[in-house]
DNA sequence: TCTTATCTACGATGAATTTCGTAGAAAAAT
DNA sequence: ATTTTTCTACGAAATTCATCGTAGATAAGA
């Protein structure tokens, strides 16, 4: 039996799994990122955030965060007539669990294939290049003394 | 008006749009992989090879592979009754194209956090490690004097 | 030759996603 | 006090995906 190494993503994989919340879709993850960004927000507030970038009525981002509601994903509390909706999960737990399946689907699990691509096709600053050194030798560092 | 930095993986997108060849879904990419790495196969190597991971019925492959035709995502000839399918567009490409819409989605478009996070999330072996450290030092020699 | 297995083509279904319109209530404006 | 705006709730349509069943043709096997 194939049993893989232990990984720390799974950790984030458990967690969704036990609170049995869905991996949220494109137009899902666009909500949440305003929501990490603002904080506890208004269905108005979103949506003329989202208006900035494209045409979109109301009622569709209404419904959208509605059904966030009913998933799991925010959670909210009423504000007078209005609702204040608050992201329910935390955006380096949905980022790793993202991650992993898009490496599982795209690059069939290996993610320095995937990293070393990023790499090649992005223009990093030489200050993104030092983090990611910095990252790497901190990573040789518990590799040699585990 | 803002103009953003050319980057290297503006290329694939170009590529794409021109060929009008859409993003493949998850299940267009699991026949993919199997056809860059079998070369030209019939549908019934692909179900085959399919199955052994999931139950999964002839046809439904079959008529994902007929689509896929129809996409322009494969090419197929005759071969006595069967046909054999070939994948028409390149593995770098397409990791390319999916890599750059996965960053601006679930990072908001930033390649170099999302590295950070997968190299924190998986265990990358020594060897991988040297490997993008290698291009991190090629990619800090062309900054200097480019 | 007759039967069985194996192709392709095609249609249909169910689930998920995204979008919007309408209805009704509550607040704000005139 | 009426009208207009602005909420929520709900339903529904359009689209895409993934899956499978059936029909008809062709090859293989008995």
């Amino acid at each position: 039996m194939f049993v893989p190494e232990f990984q720390p993503y799974f950790i984030f994989t458990f967690i969704f799994a036990f609170m049995s919340i869905s991996r949220p879709t494109d137009a899902e993850l666009e909500i949440l990122h305003l929501l990490w960004e603002l904080g506890p927000s208004t269905v108005r507030t979103v949506n003329d955030r989202m208006s900035q970038r494209r045409e979109l009525g109301y009622t569709t981002t209404l419904k959208m965060m509605q059904i966030m509601f009913e998933k799991g994903l925010v959670t909210r509390v009423e504000e007078g007539r209005m609702h204040l909706y608050t992201a329910a999960v935390a955006q380096s737990d949905t980022q790793s669990l993202l991650l992993q399946q898009f490496v599982d689907n795209a690059f069939r699990g290996s993610a320095s294939k995937m990293v070393l691509q990023a790499l090649g096709n992005h223009e990093a600053s030489a200050a993104e290049l030092d983090e990611i050194k910095a990252l790497i030798a901190q990573l040789e560092q518990n590799q040699s003394k585990p």
